[in-house]
DNA sequence: CAAAAAAATTTACAAATGATAAAAAAGCAG
DNA sequence: CTGCTTTTTTATCATTTGTAAATTTTTTTG
């Protein structure tokens, strides 16, 4: 996916507002596995998948809690160091090899500052976000483990091929046993 | 709480740009009960608390599910509405008598295009809302009901004494009941 | 291709949660 | 205060989900 269809995507923007967004944009590819924002630290990147997934987890008492996967298009950014300037409580690691344009926080921060329609895009994205997070917290307060994996199926189907079953269980809240129970059952 | 130190909370606002918000803000008290936000509309309106407590919910299969408390200080818009513009599917009521800033969401609107500090006091706002919303649902993946009560009761100790039990449980995510064996276990 | 490692499934049992109904407690109007 | 309504708790049983360990399948690596 091209950098100008992903930035359009969350606001239009004028020819030389995108112009100088595209001028602090790079181009990277990073291998599976690769981390590419670790929690505790103030995140001074962010990034836009070109191809490849992500996933984005904490630290739980017994192992790590995938909250969000990202791909072809989405953002990759530590919210809580973006929003609020202080350490990220997440993770982020490729899943797959991955093309990824990438940026400097601070680059993006004096645009938000000097532009007004750079800044009314970054609202426009953390908005779009926000949306997404808050409809899976509500499917997550009342629908079923079940459910929620047969949304998953539908909505990204692709994503059970390319993402181990493990963090997709965590990513729906249940276990890796009982996502395969409900696995057993459909079939 | 007053106006200023609600609106100054989000970001930091030069005297120019904060007049010119509060110029379209004003005052409104609204009974208990009072449904201030409707879902399956586009909501022209929104609100910050200056005192009293309201919930956020949706409709589901067997009644609804509360999922966001607001309180002193807090803002109410119907997200979905605000950022996409497409009808919300959240309802917002009351549960006590509420002094509420109000202000049309198109005045805003109208200030985000002209004042680029309040287009960045409005991405943080956003962003403030989607850190809160994100530790809520990374709560609801990997914490037991039980550390979940225990941590909202050391976070607002004072919601269980202003709201019904029954929305604390949909809010938690389970039922009414097994947030009573949890009280129970407690004591 | 074969061995080793990692991932996914299955099983049995334990713990947590849900559904339902009934009892107790708390809140409210007259 | 009394009676009525609403809220909360308690009890029972069914269902779901978690834990742990063993097994199978898949992937990786030499």
């Amino acid at each position: 996916m091209e950098i100008e269809e992903i930035l359009e995507h969350f606001h239009p923007l004028p020819p030389a507002s995108k112009a100088a967004l595209k001028a602090c944009i790079s181009e990277a590819r990073y291998p599976k596995g690769h981390t590419l924002i670790r929690s505790g630290r103030v995140e001074k990147t962010l990034y836009f998948i070109r191809s490849g997934i992500v996933r984005a987890y904490s630290d739980a008492d017994r192992g790590d809690v995938t909250f969000w996967f990202g791909k072809e298009g989405d953002v990759v950014i530590s919210m809580k160091s973006y929003v609020s300037g202080q350490p990220g409580y997440e993770h982020v690691e490729t899943l797959e090899a991955c093309d990824l344009y990438q940026m400097k926080a601070q680059d993006l921060e004096m645009l938000f500052a000097s532009d007004i329609h750079i800044a009314n895009w970054g609202r426009k994205l953390i908005g779009q976000e926000l949306i997404k997070t808050e409809e899976r917290l509500i499917s997550m307060q009342f629908k079923t483990a079940q459910q929620r994996y047969l949304d998953l199926m539908s909505a990204t189907p692709d994503l059970l091929h390319r993402v181990p079953l493990c963090h997709i269980a965590s990513y729906l809240g249940i276990t890796q046993v009982s996502l395969s129970r409900i696995r057993a059952e459909i079939r």
